[in-house]
This record gives structure tokens, C-alpha cells and sequence, in this order.
DNA sequence: GTAGCCCTTTGATATTTATCAATGCAACTT
DNA sequence: AAGTTGCATTGATAAATATCAAAGGGCTAC
């Protein structure tokens, strides 16, 4: 039917259990980034090779020791933090590239849970190896400390969002984060599948699924998306922009 | 009046212009942490010195060049992020020994501000410099991940409270966060000055000041605590932990 | 010490989102 | 192929919080 939406289903690299960074189409995204190939020959070395799961399954849960972090191979991540009240927010979406597990850090022990919302492949990553690399390979130390600190950011940008936007303005910038994504990824920024359930995007975004769902019709009626179920075609990029910056929409 | 809310003011330590971790009353809180007496003078020779701020003054903006992170040796900070549409969000509040700037390791840019609350005293560490000696010091290099690693996880807890909780619950969450900070930095648990205004708790906490200043005065009627502008006492610690547990407390 | 200003409180009303409820749709199972 | 189950949509109503408005109090700067 969609012929660029299969890019989402199908991973762009076919992975093995053992695949190196060097070869690792992912590795100007991930971890490896900047480095001469002596030094990711190094990396590979370190690198526990591969671990697949199906869809549903925990990477690792809160609670667990700390050991490794992961490379995001191929799939589709959720993390959630439980509280003992039984509260439940999802604090990310993780996809090809990224990183996951950098909250075990702090404590030696998992403060949330990774779930594969597909089936999804990870490397794993060692952390007392990946430190002791680190501190002969300069520039590896210092993409290490980027990708943490990016997580910060990207940390500010959801309080930004949860604290003082509306639902609307939630959702469309869900929505342009996702594309951006896909679209550095070599996948289509206007058509995708969603991975999640409605009620997972409204856990993330602070939302009732209800509330998730209407918005999402509500942009339909409006033409600046088409939705079916999960699948999501974006048609007017630029408009879904205008609903994060009110201010401009009043002034225009 | 209040004695030992004096505490709060002066501050634990008479800080100088130049003083060194190992002098420093906070180094079990900060960076320093579990160094060795020859490790921590090779971090007080990185230490690029204090830099004291009056109330009000900018730490640093976003936009500016990053170049170090700042230990808070005295005071009070907000961090705040501001969008081109004129939304502001208090990301944290920090106080003695918390670090400060990590945000601009990611871009080498600040992508926040950092404001003086009361009149402060922060460290400088030059980052580069942090960098090439945590890689010749192992416990200096894991206790900067672990930092930075907690950061994350904070702000995991930031976004469970806006996207789970509601108004009178994110309240209390964030005035025994602030009792239990206090309380590890020798001060009262229970009375303390807020050196924020309404609006910046409501920023913070994804509410308007209103809303703020009414769960303030309810907590007051209840008995829970007492307030008077920005001096606060906690009568009843317990009480105000149940309110983050509704379940047990529907249970019991 | 005092004037001015900002911060805070409180009330009345409006808006947004949650909750409760029912139906429909689609994928998976047997 | 039909039944089951979970997910999504939609409507009606309720609850929470924001907004608008006004007045009081305390801190700061002169």
C-alpha cells in the first residue's frame, strides 16, 4: 500500500548476533561517532554483541543491577518509571541509534524499566569496560559525556512540554519529534507507524489516552494528519509547527 | 525568632575567593567525592576558582558558549529553559554541593539559564580540563557519570510528578524534596525559607501561581504545615508523605 | 522611615482535561 | 472462518486547574 512506510517495519541493517560498530550502519547515530577506525576496532572488541527481543519483552527493569548500557540496533523502546502507588510514566521512546540504561548509572541499579515495543535488537555495552576505554580514548570519553548530557536535554524539553503546554500542542510536538527522528533515520517524516498504544503516547505526554485519541481526530478534521489506527500520515508539516508557537499563530 | 531556621541563611561554609575541595565542607557531596587526599589536590589545581552572584544574577544563559560546570559552594540557583514563544519552565532548583551546566556538554552551547535566587557562590571547572583528569582518575571519572546519571534520574522523578500527579500532590512532593535536600545539608528538616517565588514553584511544578498559593493554604488549614510567605514549617511530615501515596491512603 | 512595588492571597468564573460508558474495529487464536 | 480480546473512538458529564479580578502585606530602595 505505502511503499515508504515499509522502510519503518523493515531495520535498515539485517542484523547478526555479532555485529561490529565498524560495520554498523547506525554508527554516525550511536556511540562510535568520531571515531578512527583503529579506535572502533577497539570498541568492537569491548561490545558484548548483540541481544534480540520480541516485542513486549523487558530489556532490563527497575530494580535490576546495573551493568551494561545498550545500543539501540534495530526496533522500538519504551522506559517507564513505577511508583509502589502504582503510577506509571513513560519517560521515552528509543529508537535505532540510541541509547538506553544510562539511568542505572547514578545507583548501580536500574531506576526504570526498557521495553521492546517491536521486535528489536540491542548491543550490549559493558560500562566499567566502556569506562576504562574511555579514559584512553578521548573522543569516545567525550561523545559519552554528549550522549548523557543530550538525555538532559532532551529531559528539559518533556518537562517543557508537560509543564506548561496543552494537549494539542503535546501531541503535534510528539508527533514533529517522531518524524525528525524518522527522517534522520532514512525513514519517511510524513508516514509512520506508530509503535505505541494511545495509552502509552498519553502516559508520555501526561494525557488520558481519551484525550490522546481526540486529538488525534481532531487534527484529522482539521487535514493536518490522517490516522488509521496506527498508522500516521502527516500532510501538513509546517501548520503542525504553528500549533508550538501560539504566540506567532496570534500575532500572524 | 526562629533560630534554627538561621541555619538556612548562613551558609555551612565562609567561602573565599579560592577555595579548595579538599578545604571544602561539601566535598562529600560534590565532585570530590571519594577521592583520595593526592586525587583531590590534583582536582583543586583544576578548580578555576569561585565566583560569587548577587540575587538575580545570571550564572550563565542559554545561548552562551559552554566551557565549564559549577558546583554550588552557597546559595540557591533556578535553571529555567525559555522558548521563542515566550513559555518559561523552571527545570530545577539547586543548592550547596549540586552541579550546575551539564546541559551544555551536549552542543557546547547552554540550553538554559542558570539564576542566582540569593546571593551565591559557585566553583568553576573548566570542563576540557575535568575531562583529561577524569581520564587519568578512575574514581573521579565514575563519580561524573554517576553525577550526571542522577541528573537523569531527577529528572525522570520531575516528569512522573507533572505527567501522574495533581496540583496538591506535586506540592507536597516538591516541599519534601526540598526537606529531605535541606535536611542532608545540616539544615531543618521541617523549617526552611523558599528562596523562589510562587510563580517560579508553579513554573516548576507545571501550575499557575494561584494554584500554588491555594494548595499552600489548604495544606495550612489541614494542619499539615504552617506558612508565612516564604518562611515554611512542616508539622506533619508523615501526613504530607501519604498525600504522594493515594492508594495506601484509600486503603487505610 | 516610608513610599512604591512586587508578591501573595482569595474569590468568581471559564476552560481544559479526566472520568464514565458504550460501541466499533482489527488483529490474533483456534 | 468465527470468536475473543485488546485497542481506539466518541459522547455525556464531572472534576481539576486556569483565568480574571481585586485587595492586602511585606520587602526594598530611596
Amino acid at each position: 500500500m505505502h511503499a515508504n512506510v515499509k522502510h519503518n517495519v523493515v531495520p535498515l541493517i539485517t542484523p547478526g548476533l555479532k555485529v561490529a560498530c565498524s560495520q554498523c550502519n547506525l554508527r554516525e547515530l550511536c556511540l562510535p561517532f568520531g571515531l578512527s577506525d583503529e579506535d572502533m576496532a577497539r570498541l568492537d572488541n569491548l561490545i558484548g554483541g548483540g541481544r534480540k527481543l520480541k516485542r513486549g519483552q523487558h530489556l532490563y527493569r527497575a530494580g535490576e543491577a546495573f551493568e551494561s548500557i545498550f545500543a539501540v540496533k534495530a526496533g522500538f523502546f519504551k522506559t517507564d518509571v513505577l511508583t509502589e502507588d502504582g503510577r506509571d510514566q513513560v519517560t521515552g521512546f528509543q529508537m535505532a541509534g540510541e541509547i538506553l540504561g544510562m539511568d542505572g548509572i547514578s545507583t548501580e541499579v536500574h531506576t526504570c524499566n526498557a521495553v521492546a515495543l517491536e521486535d528489536s535488537e540491542v548491543c550490549l555495552i559493558p560500562f566499567t569496560e566502556l569506562e576504562m576505554l574511555s579514559s584512553e580514548i578521548h573522543s569516545l570519553q567525550h561523545h559519552l559525556h554528549k550522549v548523557m548530557s543530550r538525555e538532559i536535554v532532551r529531559d528539559h524539553g518533556v518537562m517543557m512540554l508537560l509543564g506548561t503546554m496543552r494537549a494539542e500542542e503535546r501531541l503535534a510536538a510528539f508527533l514533529l519529534n517522531l518524524s525528525q527522528r524518522f527522517n534522520a533515520r532514512g525513514y519517511s517524516p510524513a508516514e509512520f507507524h506508530l509503535r505505541m498504544t494511545r495509552e502509552e503516547i498519553g502516559s508520555y505526554l501526561g494525557l488520558k489516552l481519551e484525550t490522546v485519541s481526540r486529538a488525534f481526530s481532531r487534527f484529522q478534521d482539521d487535514g493536518l494528519i490522517s490516522v488509521q489506527q496506527k498508522h500516521i500520515r502527516i500532510l501538513d508539516i509546517p501548520r503542525l509547527k504553528t500549533l508550538l508557537t501560539p504566540a506567532d499563530g496570534r500575532l500572524g
